[in-house]
DNA sequence: ATTAACTATGTAATCGATTACACGAAAGTA
DNA sequence: TACTTTCGTGTAATCGATTACATAGTTAAT
């Protein structure tokens, strides 16, 4: 019924070796024509499937790379994962998922995972701010599997990364805010170990200093990403002595909570108050009062560091290659901050 | 540098032979407890890590599984694979993604790509209406490895399935249209060689013929599921001699693009138009005119697609077993169909 | 005619772990 | 004492494919 058919079972049936008949399935220029064609056609009618799991235990190599990102149910991520796959696809490279959600001890587990699994690569967008993972790291590099961080990236030695430019995105989105007028601007920032958050408060902060705008410590929250952290952001904000008249939040969700409770106060926007997102999340164009964002081209992200892996795959080198691609963020403006109508 | 521990590794060092160290990495009864602990303490010293491919080709077991989707960047999807993942995770068993972009020929090599890996199971969304790929089908399940459909459905002798009553679905949200005093309702139907869509469109109708309704052909219309296709439909309801007052549509994005055309005419929703979608995908909850939509759990249809592979794997009875779970859908009311304020 | 050079294929080791079977030593039994 | 168990470990086959090396049969070269 569902007799695995091997090259052994080839061989018997042809009455030569296992040998020949990897050799004609590999088109071992050695072999005879004829026999080749023999073997070829032999192979088909007994639908023969090499087994790549002695293939992969021969070559140590299994022809699959693991992914680890914190969850793939979010448009960012999903994407990003679209690219590698379709990337990979025609080199014949099969893509694992993990998940840590935002636990550092489940990349832990995932990274021993993946090496178990003798993964060709892992691409992963690091989900670690302390340093308590880089034992694995260096595990991994140490087996010659390269690492490849997205997104969220950390500086380790040997580690390649594909990352887009946060500090221009925020620098950006700010003065999109300050070009519509907007005087005193505020920033909800993600958690700022994480370099991608650092980074954006960064370039938030240095558009309002080359603009002549002084920075207030007071208008920059940390918050998560989600609706309700926004609706409470924009609470504490409007308490404030001097309340701000726009947001640049690192996170699209927080934008939405901050635009929701903002009608819910019936300030208008763009008019009175401006709000620019992070991340171009599909709903921030499908909204009526559609959502100004900087899009971090995942799919090209994704696509960008499958090469990145490709490069790198198979490079015996000890000397330790180590690439830094960093894309150009793309402000997508939309109604929430266009005063002015063209 | 880079150097592979294997058990002879550990053999060697200990002077006792690697059928030893494998018995008592695997607690194996019949070994010395003192032996046991001396093998356990040298392979944490010398950081020795088993060898998946080598157990996968022993045992003829990957602990990998494939998930085969139309495309993973749909909320729907994603959220399918991260149920999948999230149950099968504690089990030891890695997710492989593959993605067939509707395409038929994609369908088939992915089959044939996840049969050649050994995985230990599939559990996928159909994209082949026709029957093309029966014969991969079939070549699964002749390996004895479980085959496991969810969403997008087929009838094949030995194929597990999980879905959602979509005939349900389509009815819960034709009901409330009716419930809202809407008199003509077309429908937005996909490719209804789809069970899904055959379903939906089956529910729609049975719906309106309970509620005196007569059915319109004409009020039925088979479409993508894009913003675009939902704009084309109203263009085209809206010329026909008795225009419809409500769409349900088996797309939240063709029920988005459908909003935004009758925006755009000035029609006012709810009250001279309802629209329903089919999905909830999460930019419906986040309009400012949220609309309503079917949900379908697809947390839940990832993780019981992943407990019905689990009830399967390893059972070697040659006896066909088929389960068909069928998951209930929710209407999720919002306000592109609430007339009434409560 | 004799040796060199190919050609096509076979032999056997290898990748790393598991496991049926074998076997010597220790312990228990009559 | 002699015989049977039990215990702990070693031997070697196995999973399926690849490949360095060996070899028999041809052909070419001197």
């Amino acid at each position: 019924m569902s007799e695995k058919i091997t090259i052994y079972d080839i061989a018997k049936k042809l009455n030569i070796t296992a040998a020949t008949v990897s050799r004609a399935l590999n088109n071992n220029p050695k072999i005879k024509e004829s026999t080749k064609q023999l073997v070829l056609e032999t192979a088909a009618s007994m639908n023969y499937k090499q087994n790549k799991l002695a293939l992969a235990l021969k070559s140590g190599r299994s022809n699959n790379i693991g992914v680890i990102v914190p969850r793939i149910d979010s448009n960012f991520f999903a994407s990003v994962i679209r690219g590698i796959e379709e990337e990979l696809y025609p080199h014949g490279y099969q893509v694992i998922i993990c998940q840590t959600h935002e636990n550092p001890k489940r990349e832990n587990e995932n990274l021993y995972t993946l090496i178990d699994a003798q993964v060709d690569g892992i691409l992963m967008s690091v989900t670690d701010v302390t340093n308590e993972n880089d034992k694995a790291f260096h595990n991994v590099l140490q087996k010659n599997v390269p690492l490849i961080f997205f997104d969220r990236s950390k500086h380790i030695d040997g580690v390649s990364s594909v990352t887009i430019n946060d500090f221009k995105g925020g620098y950006i989105a700010t003065k999109q805010l300050i070009n519509q007028g907007c005087k005193s601007i505020a920033h909800l920032s993600g958690d700022q170990s994480l370099e991608i958050f650092k980074n954006r408060f960064l370039g938030y902060k240095q558009a309002l200093l080359d603009n002549g705008i002084t920075f207030n410590e007071e208008y920059v929250i940390q918050s998560k990403s989600s609706v309700e952290a926004g609706k409470n952001a924009i609470n504490i904000l409007l308490e404030l002595e001097t309340p701000p008249d726009a947001i640049f939040s690192s996170s699209d969700f927080a934008a939405l909570g901050a635009i929701q409770e903002l009608r819910e106060r019936n300030i208008n926007i763009p008019q009175d108050f401006c709000v620019a997102g992070f991340s171009n999340e599909p709903f921030t164009k499908f909204m009526e009062l559609s959502i100004t964002s900087v899009d971090q081209s995942p799919l090209e992200m994704g696509k960008m560091s499958a090469r990145v892996f490709l490069e790198q795959v198979g490079k015996t080198d000890t000397i330790k290659i180590e690439k830094k691609v960093v894309l150009a963020p793309e402000l997508h403006i939309r109604k929430s901050t266009s005063r002015t109508r063209a």
